[in-house]
DNA sequence: CGGTAACATGTTATCGGTAACTAAATTGGC
DNA sequence: GCCAATTTAGTTACCGATAACATGTTACCG
C-alpha cells in the first residue's frame, strides 16, 4: 500500500480509502489509485485487515459429528442461509464430548469468529467462561438450552419423544425399552431417554427398560448389538424406542434375523427422520426435527445480529411425528 | 498476553514463548504461565499470529457434500492426522458441481490457505488457473486425477468396479445394469460407470444397461426410484451394479417390495462400504475405498509439504472387495 | 474578499504476537 | 571462588491496514 501511495503521490491512508471505495476520496484519485494498484500487481492483504479491524468474516460452528445426516443438514441450511453475506463457516467437531468441545471452542475462538454456533446446550463451566469472555454472540442449537448463553434455536427432545410414546400407547404398546448411548456420553440422547421415561410415566405405562448401546456416536451396528444383548428378553417387550433412526434400523434388521415380526411382535421407533427410516422396509416410525430449518433459522438470527439487533432470540422449531410401518 | 505476563510477573515475550512450548523458557515458568493463562480464560489470538508470521494456518478442503459418510470419514482422517500441527481446516462444499467448485475455491483462496485439498480431479479451466496462480500446494483426492495439479491421493474407480464385475461374473451373472447419477452431474460416478462397462466388455458380457437415477447427489430414494422406473424389465437382468451403497440399499428394498428374491433372482452391489451395507439384511456386496486412510495420507502429505518436501506425491490407496449376501 | 462549510487528504497510534537481538542469571570446570 | 559457557528472560521493532483525529483545500456565501 505504501508503494502504491508513493507511485500515486498520495498517502497510504488515501490508498486504503480509495481501494475500499470510500467516497471521501475524490473520484479522480480513486480511479488513479485503483489503476496503479492493478498495474503494480498489488494484492490486498486480508490478513492485516482482519487483524486491524478484528473482524474475521467467520462464524464458528461446532457439531458433535459431521458424519451425521441431520447435523450435516443443519450445517447446509446455515451455509445456504448465509450465502451472499460474505461470512464463512469455520467448522469444529466435538465427537460428542464436552472436553473435546472445550478444546474445539478454544481453537475456534482463537480465529476471532464474529459469532459462534454450538450444537447442544450442555458445556463445561470452563467453556461457558471462555464464551462469555469472548464477547461474541452465541447461538445454541438443537437443544432448547435450559440456561442459554445467548440465542437458542432448537426443539424439545422430551416433547418429541412424548409424541412417539403416545403413538405407541395408542397402538396398545405398554412395555417399552429405550436404546441409547451410555449415560454421560450424549446429552441429547439423555434428554430423549428422560423424555421417554417421563411420557411413559404420565401415561401409566410400566417402567421403561433402558438399554445401553455403548458410547456416542451410536449408529446402526450399535442398534444391532443392543438387540443381540437383549437376547430372548426381547420377547417380553412391546416396543423398542431408539435414540435415532440408524440405531432403530440396526435393531430392526437384527430382529428380522431373529425371526421377530415387526410390527406384529414388536414395535420399533427411531428419531430424526433420516433417509433410512423412509427407505427401509418396513419404514420406521420416527420424528422429523427439521434439521435444515434449524440451520436456516440460525442464519436468520445471525443476519439479525449483524444488522445490529441484539436481544436474545429463543426459537422452537418443534418436531413432527412421521408414522412408518414399524408401530 | 500482556495481562498474563503482568500476573505471572514476566514479560509478554516469555508468555508467548511459554505458550508455544519453547524450551528456552524454564519448565517451571512454562507451567506457571500455562496455568495462569488457563485460569484467566486467556484466548490466544491466532489472527495476530497469522499476521505477524504471514502464515494463515489454514488448509482449505473442498468436498462434494458433507452429508456423505465417506467424505466425512476422509475429512475426519485428515482432521485427526493434522491434530497438533495447529493447522485448521477450512471446508467448502461444492454440491457435485464444477461451477460451484470455482466459486468455493475462490472464496477459500481469499483466506490465504497454505494448501488446498480438492475432492475430485475434474475442474473448470478457470479453477485450474486460479489454483496455479495461487502458488500453494494442491492435493487432489479420491480420484486418481489424470492431469494432476500437484499431489494426488486416491484410488481407481475403474479398478474398484472391475473387482465388482469380476465377482459378479464368477457367480454367473451376465446381464448387468448400472444405476448412477445423470451423466455430467457426478464425475466420480461416471468413472465408475465407465469402469463397469469396460470390465463387462473385457469379460465378454453383454452390453451393460445404464439407468439414470437423477442428478447427484444420489441416495437411497434414488435407488428405489430407479428400480421402480425399470419396472418389469428388471426380470431380464442378472445384477444391479449401483454407484454407491445407499443407492444399492434403496434398490434392494424396492426389489423386496416387488417380490424379487435377492440374491436368487438378482444380484445387487454397492460401492463405498457404508455402514448400511453391513447392517442391511441381506448385507450388500461392496467395495471399501478406505476413506479414512485417504484423509490420513493427505495429512501425511501435508506434513511433508510443510516440512519442506516439495516433489509431487502420487498415492494410490487401492480398494478392497467386501463380499456380502447380495451376490 | 474574508470567512466558513464541505470536501479531500495526511498523521499518528494501534490491533497482538513474535523475530532478532541484547542482557541477566545460573551452571560448571578448574 | 573466578570466569566462560550455558540457560533463561527482556527489549525493540516490526507485520499492513485503518480508526480517530488533525490538517489542508476548494467552493460558495454575503
Amino acid at each position: 500500500m505504501r508503494d502504491v501511495a508513493r507511485v500515486v503521490g498520495k498517502s497510504p491512508m488515501t490508498v486504503s480509502r480509495a481501494l475500499r471505495g470510500d467516497t471521501t476520496v475524490s473520484a479522480k484519485t480513486r480511479a488513479l489509485v485503483r489503476q496503479n494498484a492493478d498495474e503494480m500487481g498489488y494484492v490486498y492483504d486480508s490478513t492485516a485487515h482482519v487483524f486491524r479491524t478484528q473482524k474475521s468474516g467467520f462464524v464458528a460452528v461446532t457439531v458433535p459429528s459431521i458424519n451425521n445426516a441431520n447435523f450435516a443438514e443443519t450445517f447446509r441450511g446455515l451455509s445456504d442461509g448465509l450465502e451472499g453475506t460474505g461470512m464463512q463457516l469455520l467448522l469444529g467437531s466435538t465427537n460428542y464430548s464436552v472436553d473435546k468441545e472445550l478444546e474445539v471452542v478454544r481453537q475456534l475462538l482463537a480465529r476471532n469468529p464474529e459469532a459462534i454456533v454450538l450444537t447442544g446446550g450442555t458445556h463445561l463451566p470452563q467453556t461457558r467462561r471462555l464464551l462469555e469472555k469472548a464477547q461474541i454472540p452465541v447461538i445454541e442449537i438443537w437443544d432448547l438450552a435450559s440456561d442459554p448463553l445467548g440465542h437458542v434455536v432448537g426443539f424439545s427432545n422430551a416433547d418429541a419423544m412424548s409424541k412417539i410414546v403416545h403413538d405407541l400407547a395408542e397402538n396398545g404398546r405398554r412395555k417399552l425399552a429405550f436404546i441409547g448411548a451410555s449415560e454421560g456420553s450424549d446429552m441429547r440422547g439423555s434428554a430423549r431417554r428422560e423424555g421417554v421415561i417421563a411420557a411413559a410415566q404420565s401415561l401409566g405405562l410400566p417402567e421403561v427398560r433402558v438399554i445401553d448401546a455403548g458410547f456416542a456416536p451410536v449408529s446402526m451396528r450399535h442398534g444391532m448389538r443392543a438387540v443381540q444383548k437383549l437376547g430372548q428378553a426381547i420377547k417380553q417387550l412391546d416396543a423398542l424406542v431408539c435414540v435415532s433412526d440408524p440405531v432403530a434400523f440396526g435393531a430392526l434388521n437384527e430382529c428380522r434375523r431373529m425371526g421377530i415380526n415387526i410390527p406384529q411382535d414388536l414395535a420399533i421407533t427411531g428419531f430424526g427422520n433420516f433417509e433410512v427410516a423412509t427407505v427401509s422396509s418396513p419404514s420406521i416410525t420416527t420424528v422429523n426435527v427439521h434439521a435444515n430449518q434449524i440451520g436456516r433459522k440460525v442464519a436468520n438470527v445471525l443476519q439479525d445480529i449483524f444488522a445490529g439487533q441484539i436481544d436474545a432470540q429463543w426459537i422452537d422449531v418443534g418436531s413432527t411425528l412421521v408414522r412408518g410401518e414399524t408401530v
